[in-house]
Formats: C-alpha cells, structure tokens, sequence
DNA sequence: ACCGTATGCCAACACCTGTTGACACGCAAT
DNA sequence: ATTGCGTGTCAACAGGTGTTGGCATACGGT
C-alpha cells in the first residue's frame, strides 16, 4: 500500500475526471451531462468514473464542492460592503465555472438546490452576521443580497440576457453595489 | 369535418396534456418531466401528447406560453414605479406556474432560455421604454429590473432560500421596490 | 342506418442512460 | 520470478426515453 501522502497514480485521472464533469455540468447541467460524456472529454471509460466517485451524484457532489471565499467583511468600511461583496463575487464565478455548474444543476436537482441554500444560508449569513446589526435581521438580509447576486449570474451566465452580458464588470459593480448595500445596512423599511 | 370555432371534443384533452405539462415541467424542469408522466396525470396515452403537439419540444413551446401582463406604467406615478413592479411580478406568478416552469427549464433548455430571453428583453424593455428616459439606458435598466426580479424567482421558488421563502410578499416588496425604482429611474453612477 | 373521421389505446422500435462484472496489463514488493 | 494490487478496457445488463404505426371505437353529418 502506497503511503496516502504520496501522490498515486490516479490522481492525474481523478484530476481529469472532475475538470470535465464540471465543464459539462456547467455547460449542460445536471441531466444533460452524461457520464458516458464527461468520460469521453477526460479520455477514460465510463467506468473510472463509477469506480473513483462511486455514481453519478457522488460525482457532482465532488464537481460541486465550492466556497464562497469571502473576505472578512470586518475589516471593510461598513460604507463600502455593498461594493467589496459585488465585486468578490464577480470575480469569483467570473473565473471557476463551479458556481454555474452549480446554477444550473440547482434548477433540477433537489442535491444541487440544497448545497446552493447551503452555501448562501450559512456561509453568507455567517459572513453577515460578523458585522453585528440585529440578529432577527441577518438572515433576512444575507437572503436579500442572494436574491440580488444569484439573479445577476443567473442573468448574465444562464440566460445570458443580452444588456447584462454586455455590461463590463465594473458598470455592474457600480450599479448594483447601492442594492446590496441597502440590503445590508439599510434600515428595514416600514 | 367540424367548424373550428366549434369546440371539438379533444379540446378538453388537449388543455388537460397542458396542465399537467406545466405542472410536470414546474416541478421537475425540461428533462425530468418525462411525456409518460405527463401522459398519466392528464389520464390518457403518451402518444395523444404527440398527436396533438407534434413533440416534446413542442408541448414545452405551448405549456410555456407566457405574457407578463405588465401594466401600462405611463399611469403610474412614477416614484411608484418600483413598488407596482414588484407587487405586480409576484402576483403574476404566485398564481400561475408557467413562469417557474420556464425558470426551471432555462436553466439546461436552450429553447426555453431563448424565450425567457425575448420576454424580459421584449416585454419588460417595451414597458421600460414607455416612460422615455435616455433610449441609451433603457436596454440596461430592464436588464437590472430583470436581474433583481429573476433573482427573487429563483431564490424562491426554485432554491427556495428560507429567509427569502418565509418572508411575506408585502414586506418582499418594501424591501426590494427602492431597487427596481433605482434601476429605473434613478440617475447613472459614474 | 350508414360512413368517414376524429379520438383513443396498445405494442413496439431504436436509442440512450447509469451501473456492473469479468478480464487484461503493469508496477512494486517479496 | 512470482505474487498481489492498482489501474484500465470491454461488453453487457436492466430500465427508461421520445417517437411511431396499427388497430379499435365512438361520434357527427348525411
């Protein structure tokens, strides 16, 4: 038995395997992806990828491990939260299509919809919540700044709705910076 | 042969395959809602389902009919904008789940992302254009507009993010109608 | 009453899916 | 050299998919 830190000789196939299922997942999604596919473009028989992830949601669950990598918003101005958030997830999902393999699989599949409210519902209001306002209020507003940021790269990624394709990221930032700055500093309306 | 204005008798067939399909294809997205299902909660044989809509494709086209019905925003105030918007889009799909039905399929749907495609960029750019601001401008506002509203779809109804699904829609719309009305009409950053 | 046709069901096709088991090769240790 | 195991290929299975053609039946016009 190989030591586990010495690195096997599968891994360069592990590796492979899971670039090509999250470029499938991304660009197909969850159903369309087909195993017999995301073998093809890492150039190993369908099997592999039964023997090293175990079945086809096993191999998601793999492709779709993601962290938000959010900074620590402590250490923001409070002024320019909004601005720091939209531009960190920009450039964030703008160069790792996990997020949009993610996206889309979260439409169809139930696994796929419950990591996405994972990782919005906790590691967003954990970020949140940091800057200590009113607790009541944390989760409602991490769900606000969802709302705005998955609308955004569901727009500009799924949809590909041509006036928010076309508009630079810092236009965008600039726009939409405000919103998420209300949403998290705002007072509560009413 | 009957007149067409004369109700036939499959007509009763034919909406029965329509609301199963659009029930089918809300839940489960294009690929999952299989025409055998769809066949058995209208009650009758999948081949009726191509009989009458030629295609899956096809009875996908015709389930997803869908018009916003946006008001006529010229008599609106227009510092109301944001919040008629908001009020109105959740009201048009609370109701009716043609709209999740194509937010579920556009997602892994080409055809279906084309047509989410030509009703936020057609529908919504036309209503945005009727109170004439910058021509210039009006592509990219309802391209926000859009964003923001489809972002609240999607954390709702199809991720269904907690915080965004227990929160009533008329405190969805204090929060979020100041976004809309900025987008619309508040004045460019930059 | 008759006949054409609209409506419906049944069975099957061809294809694709995830998944499995048997078999071959090569490396590493004994 | 031989043994054991990690790595990989091949062929096949069982089930599900959209789709098609043929056959019964019941309705509507004459």
């Amino acid at each position: 038995m190989t030591s586990p830190t010495r690195s096997r000789r599968s891994d360069a196939t592990r590796a492979a395997i899971l670039r090509a299922a999250r470029e499938r997942f991304a660009a197909d999604g969850y159903e369309r992806a087909t195993i017999r596919a995301i073998a093809a473009d890492a150039q190993i028989d369908p099997s592999m990828v039964m023997r090293y992830y175990g079945s086809k949601e096993g191999l998601f669950a793999a492709a779709a491990e993601f962290d938000l990598r959010l900074p620590d918003l402590t250490s923001v101005p409070p002024a320019h939260l909004g601005e720091v958030l939209v531009r960190h997830f920009l450039a964030r999902w703008e160069g790792d299509e996990t997020l949009v393999a993610l996206l889309r699989a979260a439409s169809t599949n139930p696994g796929a919809a419950e990591r996405m409210r994972g990782i919005f519902a906790d590691q967003l209001t954990a970020a949140v919540a940091t800057f200590g306002s009113d607790p009541a209020l944390t989760a409602r507003r991490a769900g606000l700044v969802a709302s705005q940021i998955l609308g955004l790269a569901f727009t500009r990624y799924i949809v590909r709705l041509s006036p928010i394709v076309d508009t630079t990221p810092d236009e965008l930032v600039a726009w939409i910076a405000p919103t998420l700055q209300r949403y998290l500093t705002g007072t509560p309306p009413g």
